[in-house]
Formats: structure tokens, C-alpha cells, sequence
DNA sequence: AGCATTGTTTCACA
DNA sequence: TTGTGAAACAATGC
């Protein structure tokens, strides 16, 4: 599920909890919990309430009252933040809080990739793809030798695009991700980010990444939506990449 | 059985 | 030193 859109729906969940008394805490997923050993963030949030959720591409943290511990928390590859919602099965709840209204907020991630940790470090994570401006997006992404599409998945760069996010923002804008970053005009960059605020915004509004026109179609048969052509397939960045080859040419 | 997976970090290498 | 790519991590689903 978790790429900027989800985080960022994540995020509002998180919001509906703000105010609340901590009463209890599971953190003994040491897994998901490092480096954190069972029973440290327990002791550091019980007693408090969050005040405030904040997002940065798929990071996020919330602030407690009275200048308490932050609490970060990364949905990894599988996870979703449910609130007031029963226990999952099978321990899918890696991490939970619990309120004196007898409510509760999970992390749920059958995958285990997820994080909850205090004290995130965020120094290492580029601008919010969403929040990024122009000048910024043209000096950041537009350079190195690297595909393009490892440029948009490197969160160093800008925060917040994963693979399925990659793959429909290119076809929206018609580039291939196979173009090195580094040989993208001012124009070709501009319009890039054009298609990929315009994927956010809509993946939002919908309710995830696979709301796009493009990613249902992203599969071994699948033929692009525009022209009917077959999708070529690779491997760009680490990650499985599918694109037109005829709309989005070298 | 084998392979792929919407993410991040670490390590090796040029 | 910097940039790039692959492997590791954990667990599930096809």
C-alpha cells in the first residue's frame, strides 16, 4: 500500500487521535521497534498525547504535549495505520497505542517492515514530492547519470515517490525511465513534476496509488492505456519497471 | 516450488 | 569522496 498518498491518508488517521491519553503501549516487536528495546517507548509515551501529525514523503511523526518525545513511524512496504479498529490477527499489529476512551491507534503490517521509533532522524530525506517547488525539483532531479527512475525513487533526492508512483507519473508525462536524469531539459523537468503533483493530488483524493490510469494496467499482458501497445518490462533502480515504449521513447 | 513484492539500509565497487 | 547498484531484511501471495 504505502507510498506518499497512503502515507499522507495515514497521516489523517493519526490526526484523529491527537489529544488523547496514552494508557498503554505494545512496542515489543524489537524488529520494528529498533533500536529500541521492549518496553522503551512504552516508558517514554505512556501518560502523554500526541498533539500533532506530520509527514514527510512516506515518514512519519507526531509531537507530544509539553515538548515530550517524538514519535516517528514508517508504514515499510505493507503497512497502514488503523484507528479504533479491533487487533489484527496473527500479530499484524507490530506496534499499538492505547487510550483512556479505550480507543487505539495500530500499526498494521503483515510484512514486518514497517518502523516505530522515537526520535526520528530525517536528515538524510529530501523535500516532500508533493511540497517540492520548481527550481528546487529542476536542481535536485535533473542530474547524475542514474535512470530517471532510480532518481525519483532515491529519497535523498525528493521524499515520497515508490515504484508504482515512478511508473505512472513517467507515463503521465511521457518520459522514459530509462533517460538519465542528468539529460533532461528545464522543460522536460518542469512538466515531470507537473504530472507527478497531479498523480499525488489524485491518488489522494482516491484512495491510493493504483487509482492511477496507468498502474492497472501495469502487469506482464498489460498494453498501454493510450496507444494499445504492449509494455516493455525491466529492472530500473532495483525495482520491477514497466513503461510504453512507444509513448515514453528514449 | 519458485518467484515477486507499493520500502529502507548497508555494503561493495568504480 | 561520491555515485551507483545489488543484497539483506521479513513475510505473504500467486
Amino acid at each position: 500500500m504505502p507510498e506518499l498518498p497512503e502515507a499522507e491518508r495515514a497521516r489523517l488517521q493519526i490526526d484523529r487521535v491527537l489529544g488523547r491519553e496514552i494508557v498503554a503501549v505494545d512496542d515489543r516487536d524489537t524488529y520494528v521497534c529498533r533500536p529500541h528495546a521492549p518496553g522503551e517507548i512504552e516508558h517514554a509515551l505512556t501518560g502523554r498525547r500526541l498533539v500533532s501529525a506530520h509527514r514527510r514523503g512516506k515518514f512519519l511523526w507526531a509531537e507530544t504535549d509539553d515538548g515530550g518525545p517524538i514519535l516517528g513511524l514508517h508504514l515499510g512496504m505493507a503497512g497502514r495505520i488503523d484507528v479504533d479498529e479491533e487487533p489484527a490477527p496473527r500479530n499484524w499489529d507490530r506496534f499499538a497505542l492505547t487510550f483512556a476512551d479505550g480507543g487505539r491507534l495500530a500499526l498494521r503490517d503483515k510484512r514486518r517492515l514497517g518502523r516505530a521509533v522515537l526520535e526520528p532522524d530525517f536528515v538524510h530525506v529530501g523535500p516532500d514530492a508533493a511540497e517540492i517547488d520548481r527550481a528546487t525539483f529542476r536542481a535536485r532531479v535533473g542530474r547524475g547519470g542514474a535512470p530517471l527512475k532510480a532518481r525519483l525513487l532515491d529519497q535523498g533526492v525528493l521524499s515520497g515517490v515508490g515504484n508504482l508512483l515512478a511508473d505512472e507519473t513517467l507515463w503521465q508525462a511521457r518520459l522514459s525511465p530509462r533517460r538519465p536524469a542528468g539529460s533532461l531539459a528545464p522543460e522536460e523537468l518542469d512538466a515531470l513534476r507537473r504530472a507527478l503533483r497531479a498523480a499525488i493530488r489524485s491518488a489522494i483524493r482516491l484512495g491510493g496509488v493504483h487509482t492511477g490510469a496507468f498502474i492497472p494496467h501495469r502487469d506482464r499482458e498489460g498494453r498501454c492505456p493510450r496507444c494499445g501497445t504492449a509494455l516493455a518490462r525491466d529492472t530500473i533502480g532495483g525495482r520491477t519497471t514497466y513503461w510504453c515504449p512507444v509513448c515514453q521513447p528514449d
